[in-house]
RNA sequence: GCCCAGAUGGCGAAAUUGGUAGACGCACUGCCUUCAGGUGGCAGCGUUCGUAAGGAUGUGCAAGUUCGAAUCUUGUUCUGGGCACCA
């Protein structure tokens, strides 16, 4: 933390230590950042590269219930895994600063954290962050005035001052940045628990099953919201990549519109407009006065968000999420039967399902109208599932022929559409174009619907019946979960208030639980610790009390019993790591202001959205607190692609039959061998719809295939089916199966009969065949059997060939499909530069000559393309240079010191063992990243001629060595003379000649 | 459904600013070294016509801009990723 050279923090994004362990998509980034972190050490910079494990997290937990093992058990094995393969890999992480956000010295300041966003209120006034106890201070003498923070419950000096405590502190909880209030939660009654959207298959719970439903409960939340600008300007000033600052603008969701109102009207008698058991909807146009029930008009007006307030004529229905507190007041007595069993089944149904089958259209009329304030039309009013509850008011002004979702409503339910647009709308499908003339749109008509825009916007304000409103899709980050695994909040509940604990007393350390299951009443398991929930602190006088801040007396209270979510530790590790061991303080103010930003930031693209989103507001509060220096935490972010597993398929064939169990067969698994069928017969089969019965029986001739069987069984009685099943990669060469590894695999396997490729048999022992197996390229999971354990790579060939042929696949960011094959070339390149060192019979070769000008240009030239390489972490072709250099460097027969000594120092950042060692070997003390980076000179590169391309027409057609000071007119005499030019010219003059110098002729006939 | 990214030999890929498409590596073929295998070395290797010289063609598909397009523009197809409690 102490240094005269200019620092550079490299940053990985810390693992969750899965049981699993690493496979080899795990080090990818890894070895980039080790690879950028020692090249820029070499070129003089105090470099910060730390590593540490986002330890808190389900995964654990489920294993815990599966099988009683503490999750600080497994944890702590997993993380010892962890860090012996990434040992075996070489990284230079500082292991000294490495953080566990599972550690209570660590997540005493999560919570610690935590209680500064509690303490904290947003200040749209100076859109800053403020702490809580400025803002009891203006309450006190000049009441809520409405333009410091977002919330509506506004109030005087004077009514503050007479509201009870617990009215103050709800007042004072609607404002904090981490709040507590009712939200929506997957409530699973079976297995008595919360559900993640994850543990949520079509439904169901993903164990066993069980329905899910939405349930109300009291849970934690960020408000994120109040950040969402600045978090978008901030993107403006990191270095992002476009797709994922693109990501994060959407996450966000800013959007410019207006809210307004409509009166709602409805008739009280039943069943008047609408037989409830009919899809039929009523049409806008069937006049009221038919009907002889009163009509009465509903107390509250429906208030919709919409971005076009120019189709406001085009509206001919209402849209309310089902979840809309008006639903129960305006439903009429005819309707309320169908809009129960709509609720019912919405309520079923995860909100990313809604999203998702926004094909599968349902709804229902609540019987009640809205009236258009423009022309007086009556509009009905439906609730359907593809309008949310949580997004804008929850209610929408229904478009159909300007907008997908309304046209696809209106076709189905047979609601009448209001063309606006003319021409643009042709009745087949909707057009959400803002070029259009508007028609049949009042006081709009003829304007430009983008102009109207504008216009319609400045007629509701002045009407009082809207105004304009931004909105965000982005909604406040829930931040509980009814979990084990996670930090505890630091919070007591006395009395329906929330208070805080003192910083003396964190961290509120994870109680110890023999069981993982869920709590009473959708509680996290920490609810069924009572001697842990429910406190009586000591105060200083003796009594069981607790002096809050606010002066009341606690005598009892009740822990909160949720825990933090998983990236509640990782939204500020990266402070951590600048003063890991601090007990004072979770990050010296010093160490932020040394270290600053990371300056880069190496992960994948899964954190889009939710790590990083957080993070950046979290350092926003901080920033905003004075604690720490700047308000963007990662200046620039690299993502690194996903390494795909390469899945090996055998095709099993199996008659239906044994599938039927006749009894004749139940022990047939010990008499039937099963039978494999290679990629070219299943093929085969698949593309000419063989039927497989047909085939076995054409197999059977040979010896082996379960003869016993097919005589026993007439095969045109039974069926058979061909499944293919994942086998091991690893006993795969390509897709060469290894038939013994395969046979030796599983007990089944044993007598395994391979129908192989060229058609012979392969039984135990029998002949040596060839077997060749399917391939797809899939996800890296281990139950596909296609993860690849670097482990292995690494005592096959060493680390630093691992290293370089990570990077040798292809540019990091891109997703590419891991093949193990290709890493003997990498090989073979170390192998060869050892070579120039050391010869295998004579021992040492290198020599202190001097370099040649031949071999000084083919250092100089590699020299420049590491370099340009490694700084726009071009790693795949850095490699390649690495290769060429070595393959001049052998045809010129060097060995000189001069040279290689130089070439080492470039490749250490991505070779380090063998560089090291090498530079010992040639004399040198102490570590080679203390070396000097080698200076590129330009001069040595410098040449007169240049052996240019010539094309005729833009083909080229031959080259033609020039000199490079020659300009245009000696150039084009030169070219007219060449024979093969004057040969396409056929006597002919060229119309014009392009010549670019040190690039390219062409001539033009 | 919405949003984003990508598509180049048998395979992974390169081409940094519109200027020699396929660098580098794998696989494959032939040869040298060896008793043999491995290692190491030399040569060939987009497709196609041709003994060769040489020609035609070629960066998902279709069109356009340009002396010149993998690269720019428009449309289109396919693939991968993300879309609020796995991490």
């Amino acid at each position: 933390n102490d240094s005269a050279k200019p620092k550079y923090y490299v940053l990985d994004m810390f693992p969750y230590p899965s049981g699993a362990g690493l496979h080899v998509g795990h080090p990818l980034g890894y070895i980039a950042s080790d690879i950028y972190s020692r090249y820029k050490r070499l070129k003089g910079f105090n470099v910060l590269h730390p590593m540490g494990f986002d330890s808190f997290g389900l995964p654990a937990e489920q294993y815990a219930l599966e099988t009683g093992q503490h999750p600080a058990t497994t944890t702590e094995k997993n993380i010892a895994t962890f860090k012996l393969q990434l040992d075996k890999i070489g990284f230079c992480y500082d292991w000294d600063r490495e953080v566990r956000t599972s550690d209570p010295q660590y997540y005493k300041w999560t919570q610690w954290i935590f209680l500064q966003l509690f303490n904290s209120y947003f200040d749209t006034k100076t859109n800053k962050a403020k702490l809580v106890t400025e803002l009891i201070k203006t309450f006190e003498t000049e009441g809520s005035t409405n333009n410091q923070q977002r919330t509506t419950d506004n109030f005087t000096a004077e009514q503050w001052n007479t509201f009870s405590k617990k009215e103050q502190e709800e007042m004072l909880m609607n404002r904090r940045l981490a709040f507590s209030k009712y939200g929506e939660v997957n409530w699973c009654e079976a297995l008595g628990t919360v559900l993640a959207n994850d543990e949520i298959v079509n439904g169901v719970s993903e164990r066993g099953g069980h329905p899910v439903e939405k349930k109300k409960m009291r849970q934690w939340y960020l408000r994120i919201t109040d950040y969402a600008d600045r978090l978008l300007e901030g993107l403006e000033t990191v270095d992002f990549s476009e797709s994922m600052k693109e990501m994060q603008k959407n996450w966000i969701g800013k959007s410019e519109g207006a809210e307004m109102d409509f009166k709602i009207v409805r008739r009280e008698s039943s069943g008047v407009n609408v037989d409830p058991a009919s899809k039929e909807a009523p049409t806008h146009d069937s006049p009221l006065t038919t009907h002889d029930s009163p009509l009465t008009i509903h107390a509250s007006p429906l208030r919709v968000y919409t971005t076009r307030p120019d189709t406001i004529f085009g509206v001919d229905f209402m849209v309310v999420a089902p979840e809309h507190e008006l639903v129960s007041q305006i439903t009429s007595a005819g309707q309320q039967v169908a809009i129960d069993e709509y609720l019912a089944y919405v309520k079923s149904r995860s909100e990313r399902e809604r999203l998702a089958e926004a094909k599968t259209i349902t709804g229902c009329f609540t019987g009640a109208y809205a009236i258009n304030p423009f022309d007086g039309r009556e509009i009905p009013i439906w609730i359907a599932e593809y309008v949310l509850a949580g997004y804008g008011t929850g209610a929408i002004m229904a478009v159909p022929c300007g907008d997908q979702r309304d046209f696809a409503f209106a076709k189905h339910f047979n609601i009448p559409i209001t063309n606006i647009i003319g021409a643009h709308y042709n009745g087949e499908e909707a057009n959400s174009t803002k070029e259009a003339v508007l028609e049949n749109s009042g006081f709009l008509n003829g304007l430009l619907m983008k102009d109207a825009i504008g216009i319609a916007l400045k007629k509701i304000e002045e009407l009082g019946i809207g105004k304009r409103k931004v909105n965000y899709r982005m909604r406040d980050a829930g931040f509980s979960r009814q979990r084990y695994w996670g930090e505890p909040f630091p919070i007591i509940w006395s009395d329906g208030i929330a208070i805080p604990l003192d910083a003396e007393e964190l961290p509120l350390e994870l109680p110890h639980v023999d069981k993982y299951g869920p709590g009473p009443d959708g509680e996290g398991p920490l609810a069924n610790i009572k001697e842990w929930v429910d406190v009586r602190r000591n105060t200083p006088d003796g009594v069981f009390n607790t002096n809050t801040p606010q002066g009341v007396f606690l005598q009892e209270g009740r822990r909160e019993t949720s825990t933090m979510p998983g990236y509640a530790g990782s939204s500020w590790y990266f402070l951590r790591y600048m003063d890991p061991h601090n007990n004072q303080t979770f990050c010296d103010r010093k160490a932020s202001d040394y270290w600053n930003q990371v300056d880069l930031y190496i992960g994948g693209t899964e954190h889009a959205v939710g790590h990083l989103l957080y993070s950046r507001m979290w350092t926003k509060v901080l920033f905003d607190l004075g604690l720490i220096g700047y308000d963007e935490p990662f200046k620039k972010l690299l993502n690194q692609g996903m390494i795909q597993g390469s899945s090996r398929f055998v095709y099993r064939i199996l008659p239906t039959y044994l599938i039927q169990r006749d009894a004749e067969l139940d022990n047939y698994e010990s008499k039937l061998d099963p039978i494999f069928i290679s990629k070219i017969q299943y093929d085969g089969i698949k593309d000419n719809n063989i039927d497989p019965v047909d085939f076995l029986l054409a197999r059977s001739e040979d010896e082996g295939i379960n003869k016993w069987f097919f005589e026993k069984y007439s095969m045109d009685k039974i069926g058979a089916a061909v499944t293919p099943i994942h086998v091991d990669v690893n006993i795969v060469n390509g897709v060469e199966l290894d038939i013994e590894a395969f046979r030796n695999s599983r007990p089944e396997y044993k007598n395994a009969i391979l129908v192989c490729e060229d058609g012979w048999v392969s039984h135990p022992g029998g002949k040596f065949t060839l077997y060749i197996s399917g391939a797809e390229t899939e996800k890296m999971s281990k139950s596909k059997f296609n993860t690849v354990n670097p482990d292995d790579l690494v005592l096959k060939y060493g680390a630093d060939t691992f290293r370089m042929y990570e990077m040798f696949l292809g540019p990091v960011e891109a997703s590419k499909p891991w093949d193990t094959k290709g890493i003997e070339g990498v090989h073979r390149f170390l192998r060869k530069l050892w070579r120039l060192f050391n010869d295998d019979i004579k021992g040492k070769v290198w020599n202190e000559d001097k370099a040649t000008d031949a071999e000084l240009k083919v250092l100089h030239r590699t020299i420049k393309k590491i370099e340009e390489d490694t700084e726009r972490f071009s790693f795949n072709t850095a490699v390649s240079t690495f290769m060429i250099c070595v393959n001049e460097l052998a045809d010129l027969k060097c060995h000189k010191k001069e040279i290689l000594e130089k070439l080492l120092i470039l490749l250490t950042p991505y070779a380090p063992h063998i560089a090291e060692e090498l530079w010992h070997q040639l004399g040198n003390e102490g570590s080679i990243l203390d070396a000097n980076y080698p200076s590129f000179n330009p001069a040595l590169l410098v040449e007169s001629t240049k052996e240019y391309p010539v094309s005729i027409n833009g083909k080229l057609r031959t080259n033609m060595q020039l000199a490079l000071n020659l300009e245009q007119p000696q150039v084009e005499e030169l070219v007219l003379q060449n024979e093969i030019v004057q040969k396409w010219l056929e006597g002919n003059q060229p119309k014009k000649i392009i010549f670019v110098k040190n690039k390219m002729i062409n001539v033009v006939i």
